[in-house]
DNA sequence: CTGAAAGCGCTTACAG
DNA sequence: CTGAAAGCGCTTACAG
């Protein structure tokens, strides 16, 4: 396929790269005639600007980085949407990377600052653990979502994101409320800096000090996938341990452990309450409704953006902490 | 943020910039002790190739654009990921990009054909629907998956996809021999290349050779979100025209309408039989389990890899129906 | 308002 | 095995 260059357009419509590219650029310093001419070229031969040879050449840009880690969590992909769409209309193009919850999202980070020259980078879910030394070595403003970052001592590290503790303790302690004692617990118990076990970490304390010691037999390590979670929730009933109630880190995986409930022949809530977390629009829209700690994905978002911009203009790193909220749904019952 | 660069590394390591290049680029006619050092200095100095640069001037990559229509449609998603598994170990690098609905593909693949000197693009869930002439324009080995193009005459653009049509027709086949005569459908009638608009046509065909046409108040026109399908639904119950069957084509479609369903006191598939299209896994962690007719995705994955690596080798455009099939589930009931 | 020229960070024949 | 040099397609001061 013959390439079609800034060249080609400035033969054709008489001028110099110089004017085709200013044009392109939409600078005022170009004569309306000249601008048309070269405007009507650019459509007429279908040409489209090397973005290779616009980024290596142009010291600066407006370009922000997405990094989103986990490609089928749908609560970040959401997370991701919506804070492109808090972006619209601040000047900033919004570069989004996906990659593997294994993935090195520093690396990822600096492969794109080095492509697009970013000015600023959002982490999506990003797990911190044993990164300090990487975090310091890029040096570009950054915003961690929906991840704790208030211990990192670094000036262009920000951070938004719920108390995952403390919700954890929510859920547990709204199930004790309800009654239940036989607890089962859904997710994994990862490193300190890892949202999911915070949450997980967050409930047994919560059961521990209320003199409800969460059985570490009545706790099944999934990940973030249906049928992982549907497995998870198998052997817990195949273990034997009964239960009343069931703790699940995310929505997915109480979703996948209810219908594994179900096809073992027991009803939610009749027999088991369920509780997830995030508040995922499609835990609406299942039968019964899940019960859900929402974090408030919106603000979440709002609020990286915020920061980002923040700290490209010279402001110091902020870590905000935000409110979550049960969502009672039709999951839970009282024993 | 300072950039390192190749000369950085080169001057790091007493070696020309041209040596420093060449072990980047796995080269084998280098020394073992220098390529030995200057790896040492690539990772002392944190040097990341700066791909704007390498892109501009290489002439040809084995890049492969991967170009997804609908950020939201799980199924797609979905298959983005078995064409990325498909291609592993083919040699060829996939780059993905996830555009709106109403996006242009065909600039899309052009903006990443030149930044990133691709090989050829897959386009997934694209509408065909007035781009013939935008098509030619792009010189570069295409295949649409999921989109009937057979009628495209062009040597550079395959396709890959179920039979829409009578997939539609096999749908409503299915109801029909079940007893059901009142069949609401859900979906958009869109124009004569839309894959979705070619399963209700198919269902309505199918109905009326059968003797059963289709009562035309018994359609609501959503998109693929769960909030648009509620909200159909309950409009085709508010209209107040009975129905004992429901077709929606997609799955998501399905999940929202039978909520609506629900809401509304009536069971699935006690009142009204449901069945929708695709085949998410996520049907099968519903309750009851959801009807449908399974797109076979993996082999659509495979076969657009297997199609796009012919045409690079200079193999002529194929397009290619495979099977679906009709998974029963539990949510459908004989009258 | 416009053009000629330098240079962004790489890769790649070409010489040696 | 290695280096000097040309050039990929742009943007951007600098002159005029």
């Amino acid at each position: 396929m013959r390439v079609v260059t800034i060249k080609d357009v400035a033969k054709a419509a008489g001028v110099s790269i110089s004017t085709v590219s200013r044009v392109l650029n939409d600078r005022r310093d170009v004569d309306a005639g000249t601008r048309a001419r070269v405007w009507a070229m650019i459509r007429q031969l279908n040409y489209v600007r090397n973005q290779s040879a616009s980024n290596l050449k142009q010291q600066s840009t407006s370009a922000i980085g997405v990094i989103l880690l986990g490609r089928r969590n749908s609560f970040l992909t959401a997370l991701a949407e919506e804070i492109m769409e808090a972006g619209r209309g601040s000047g900033f193009v919004f570069v989004m990377d996906i990659l593997d919850e294994k993935a090195n999202p520093i690396l990822a980070a600096r492969r794109l600052f080095l492509e697009r020259r970013l000015q600023g980078v959002i982490f999506l879910g990003a797990n911190l653990e044993g990164m300090d030394g990487q975090l310091a070595t890029l040096e570009l403003p950054q915003v961690y979502a929906t991840v704790q970052a208030g211990h990192l001592p670094y000036a262009h590290i920000a951070s938004v994101s719920i108390d995952n503790y403390r919700a954890g303790r929510m859920a547990a302690r709204r199930l004790m409320d309800l009654g239940h004692r036989d607890i089962a617990l859904m997710g994994y118990f990862a490193k300190a800096d890892d949202s999911t076990g915070q949450r997980l970490h967050g409930a047994v304390d919560e059961m521990r000090e209320a003199g409800h010691p969460h059985d570490p037999a009545l706790f099944a390590e999934v990940n973030f996938t249906l049928p992982s979670a549907y497995a998870g929730a198998i052997s817990l009933l195949d273990s034997g341990k009964p239960f009343t109630a069931l703790f699940a880190c995310s929505d997915i995986i109480a979703i996948g452990a209810i219908k594994a409930l179900h096809d073992r022949g027991l009803s939610v809530p009749g027999d088991v309450s369920v509780i997830g977390f995030d508040g995922l629009e499609s835990g609406r829209y299942t039968i019964p409704e899940l019960a859900t700690i929402r974090q408030p994905s919106l603000e979440i978002a709002r609020t990286a953006v915020r920061l980002l911009r923040g700290m490209i203009e010279g402001a110091p790193a902020e870590h905000v902490l935000l409110d979550c909220e049960l969502v009672e749904g039709q999951s839970l019952r009282a024993l």
